[in-house]
DNA sequence: TTGAAAGCGCTACCAC
DNA sequence: GTGGTAGCGCTTTCAA
């Protein structure tokens, strides 16, 4: 009795997978045409596309998106870098980047912090998975990043986050605009000794809404705020949070650089020192997260919606696509004051 | 003057990224050695070595990973489909999951529910991006998925759910012996009308936790609790637990399936019922979220830690990986009742 | 230790 | 519309 398997190919391993290879010979066609067949808007008759159907159907096919990927160099893939899951807005957006870039035939590919002393071997990383774009969200990011990328040709955009240089596209909230808006409404509610929790010193997301927040309240003739470092930490917010409302007088307006410390100031004011947030104490956030809007918080804070944010990233990141060339974007989205209840209202 | 441009070969489209060719040329061995230069534990020397690191420094080049998984058919990838990000659980659990496996080489390619009604056509990505292993998390899963995984010869692991049928690897967290757990401690609290809110029907973990805290209560010759669904959803728990509330006599206990459905109820009985959580009315929950350890929640529930369950799904994961044709290993993590002041204390 | 050569599974191009 | 063929960038033999 004669061996009837076929003898290995040299380099062949125990592979199980059919190739499209195997479906053309089911279905009795060229290879060229199974890759037709899975090419939508190829050339390829209706009979011959039934037949690679049918034929792959049998046989459990799949493209092999790994080999397309050598040879189209698209990846379909996109690297998204971020942390900091503890901050509801970054799940949030997540959530729905996957969802957009999925619409579109993306995937997304999640580089965190990791092992990582410096962001620096996770650039390397990307780079080799080959991937068409980098998102970068809450993760400092090296200048050498950047370089890197553009070097590789791959486009970078950056989210609620921005670099000095104008080399990088990015879409943020309205920083400026947003910290203005809260000094003004808690100048409007009579408020008179003012703090400002930052966030990490090198964010220009804090950056950003601190001078807007200055600035407004230098205009309307009113007392620079007390200044506390939060470090978008939840236990450095804490401590920010004891340190000013242990001082005297205490401050009577605390805007808090994003709502996730401004939650932790809330709950710092009630557990620790018996306030009364919104009557003793106004505390104001940035981002409005859907916490926010639960009765237990309810606190006022400057949105940065999610839906419009996301569907910048995408048409950026989309453009760069397109035409390679094209330099940076720098995107702002408009959000709106939320008023709830943590914040004292203009009479 | 001649053109000291190459001819471009046929194929080539401007590319601009070093390819080993390339490295191979200015370092003057062959292009094998480079292959070998950047595979640790290759039979290379030093001399050769430092050649190809220089060369390869001064052209920018990176090992193209696309191309290597095509040959060694691992893509140093795994699919997580994941969604439900609202509910903090699985932020901190996909964080944790990226170092883990970030750590041991591999990255994580994301699936959310996307654009799919149905999650099958999500399967069909999932696996043509030849992904090493298939996470599922927050998703209910066609029985057709875990089979197409397994006939593709795909290891799937489902994390903080199960299937009925012992077919697929899963890490959840002590549901029965937890939702027994948080009966004998309401008991113990001399509580005597007792509710339970579910999750989502076909949720493996919430009808465990609940098969657990139902013969507690038989055990314990105590009334059989009222039934509520929430669906995992905050808008829908909201409108379970006003139900739940509204009746009269009011239960004195709810046990929530999870941590979000159970913030969900405290927010409702003190906004819409005005009631204090902890002495009008106990609530428990099921994660121990971060959350849950917040002054204004002070959450009793029963744990699900993180780390744990991570670095059992990274063990089973690997070890499917490593000797392909292990049956399915079905994992429980060891979780405990976390007590704070949502619930009346035991006397 | 090293280089030549084959080939992973597919797309792109070319004649027909 | 179709099949043949070259080759994407790499790993893996194999012989030297």
């Amino acid at each position: 009795m004669t061996c009837l398997q076929p003898p290995a190919s040299p380099l062949r391993r125990l592979r199980q997978r059919p190739t499209a290879h195997d479906v053309a010979r089911l279905a009795g066609v060229s290879q060229s045409a199974v890759s037709r067949a899975f090419t939508p808007g190829a050339s390829i008759s209706d009979a011959a596309r039934q037949k690679v159907a049918q034929a792959a159907q049998a046989l459990g096919y799949r493209p092999n998106l790994i080999a397309r990927s050598l040879i189209t160099e698209r990846s379909a893939t996109i690297g998204i870098a971020l942390g900091y899951m503890e901050n509801q807005f970054y799940p949030a957006i997540l959530d729905a980047l996957a969802a957009a870039f999925g619409r579109v035939g993306y995937r997304l590919l999640l580089f965190t912090q990791g092992p990582y002393d410096d962001t620096d071997p996770m650039l390397e990383e990307v780079l080799r998975y080959r991937v068409d774009a980098v998102l970068v969200a809450s993760i400092r990011l090296t200048s050498r990043f950047a370089e890197e990328c553009a070097k590789a040709n791959v486009p970078v955009v950056l989210i609620n986050r921005r670099t000095d240089t104008d080399v990088v596209s990015s879409v943020t909230g309205e920083n400026g605009a947003g910290g203005g808006r809260v000094a003004a409404f808690l100048a409007a509610g009579r408020h008179e000794r003012f703090a400002f929790m930052a966030g990490l010193e090198d964010s220009s997301t804090s950056r950003e809404r601190e001078e807007g927040f200055r600035l407004a309240l230098r205009e309307g003739g009113l007392a620079a705020p007390v200044r506390v470092v939060g470090h978008y930490d939840a236990e450095a917010a804490r401590a920010a949070a004891a340190s000013l409302l242990g001082r005297r007088p205490r401050p009577d307006a605390i805007f808090c650089a994003n709502d996730h410390m401004a939650f932790v100031t809330i709950e710092t004011a009630r557990a620790e020192f018996g306030l009364e947030v919104g009557r003793d104490v106004s505390i104001v956030g940035f981002d409005d997260v859907p916490l926010a809007a639960w009765p237990s918080f309810a606190l006022t804070t400057y949105s940065q919606p999610i839906q419009p944010m996301v569907q910048r990233v995408v048409e950026i990141t989309l453009g760069h696509l397109a035409h390679g060339g094209s330099g940076p974007v720098r995107a702002t989205v408009p959000g709106a004051l939320v008023v709830r209840s943590s914040a004292r209202l203009p009479a």
